[in-house]
DNA sequence: ACCTTGCTGTGGTCAGACCACAGGACAGAA
DNA sequence: TTCTGTCCTGTGGTCTGACCACAGCAAGGT
């Protein structure tokens, strides 16, 4: 052997992927801002000497980033454009994680607490009126006799609701990515509690009840520890 | 008009994200786990009855989800296998995002605070010995005199190690890739610190050890504290 | 027992064609 | 003049069919 080692190269990038950091450059260096049009697809696979599929592989790479939008026809909404999507791309990809990588229950129960532990804290110190009307309505729904999937949905509006109040974007793509995965392993459990279903919708409406009148009052703390309190006993209510 | 509203059909997907569907259904049906190996791309697009580039397309979107992991040649690396990506994928979409100043700096400041709050209390509370020499292994480094890009890997390190030891792997995940965002950032602030540097070198190693320290002892509330004391006194030294 | 060789199946790339769509330009009708 | 329909153009979306590079594997020769 001529040499031990330092001899790793060299990954040889994909053209797509090569696509893909050209325009991450001009979007870094500035070039490129929000709301440009990129040069036409036949454009672009011209200009970087590659085709045109290698320049589409690239934009879908991008679009699921969030950071391109492509549109056809002509017009102001048309070809393929910078834009600014953070919160859907980190939604799509922590959704997909949470399902798909079998986390411990328990590790996505510490993180909602931690997250909207957070948020709800957050939302009682900033929320708007307009930010107090969203948590309340999906509790005003809530009241009636709603069923199960329709109580699982206005409480993930709730939820939501709250996060959004807290004014921390990223804080909030995050509750809302995990909460939205939960969407289905948790409407599973509603639909196995048979005759407890109405004693359970009534504790957590009350709870809800309680976050909500806290955030309005402006109490930080109270909101918070109430929140914890929530997440904990909603796991102990409807744990198998 | 004949109606009012309530006419907003119908957005006809492209095929690529059919596929994307189909694919993700799979997955969260748990039809397909993480190892599992697609059909191979063109026996999907006869399945499907879309075009190969379709299929193409839609791994993009997945691969950049952290999804699935495409390799060529025979083998067990070979074909598209499905794969949990999740803290490269996040760091991707981050890193672009806090890049274009999509999320404020605040944000990102507030969501790490509440992150390694986290880590580091439940690594205090649960650190394994290999764990521990983990986190410890970062610190005898940068104890030499590391010029700033390796300091600042080695910081990284640190934080990732902490976060692996909380043993939550939801809420390290995210930790990582937040951290990973921020690591060009913060070798720009590195830069420009001039004559400041060794001070600021010394002063968040002094806070690194002790971070250490408390773990080690077993303390999560001070762990706690000092993380985020860390963390936003090094937003202090660092900021412009 | 050990190489060499070629086969096979995989993703990666390409060229070229056609489609659906949305807007704009233009000619004709009112 | 003003409106209305028609055609044209450029965009992304889709498809086909081909070729390449690569990694493993098995058959064959040494």
């Amino acid at each position: 052997m001529t040499t031990t080692d330092g001899w790793q190269p060299v990954a040889r990038a994909r053209a797509y992927e090569l696509v893909v950091e050209r325009v991450e450059e001009q979007i870094l260096a500035g070039t490129l801002k929000v709301g440009d049009r990129l040069p036409a697809e036949r454009d672009l696979a011209a200009r970087l000497q590659v085709s045109r599929a290698a320049v589409r592989e690239a934009m879908r790479t991008l679009e699921a980033q969030g950071v391109v939008r492509s549109g056809v026809g002509s017009g102001p909404d048309a070809g393929t454009v910078v834009s600014a999507l953070p919160s859907e791309a980190l939604t799509r990809v922590l959704r997909l994680h949470v399902a798909l990588a079998n986390f411990a229950m328990a590790d996505v129960v510490a993180a909602r607490v931690m997250l909207e532990r957070s948020s709800a804290g957050l939302a009682a110190a900033h929320a708007s009126a307009e930010a107090l009307a969203e948590i309340a309505s999906p509790l005003e729904a809530m009241a009636g006799d709603a069923d199960r999937e329709t109580f699982n949905d206005l409480d993930t509006a709730f939820h939501i609701a709250v996060a959004e109040a807290g004014g921390n974007r990223l804080v909030a793509d995050m509750t809302i990515a995990i909460r939205e995965a939960m969407r289905l392993p948790i409407l599973r459990e509603l639909e196995q509690l048979g005759e407890r279903w109405p004693e359970v919708r009534a504790a957590l409406t009350a709870e809800h009840r309680a976050i909500h009148a806290a955030i309005a009052a402006g109490d930080p703390e109270r909101a918070a520890t109430l929140m914890e309190g929530h997440i904990h006993s909603s796991r102990r209510l409807l744990a198998p």
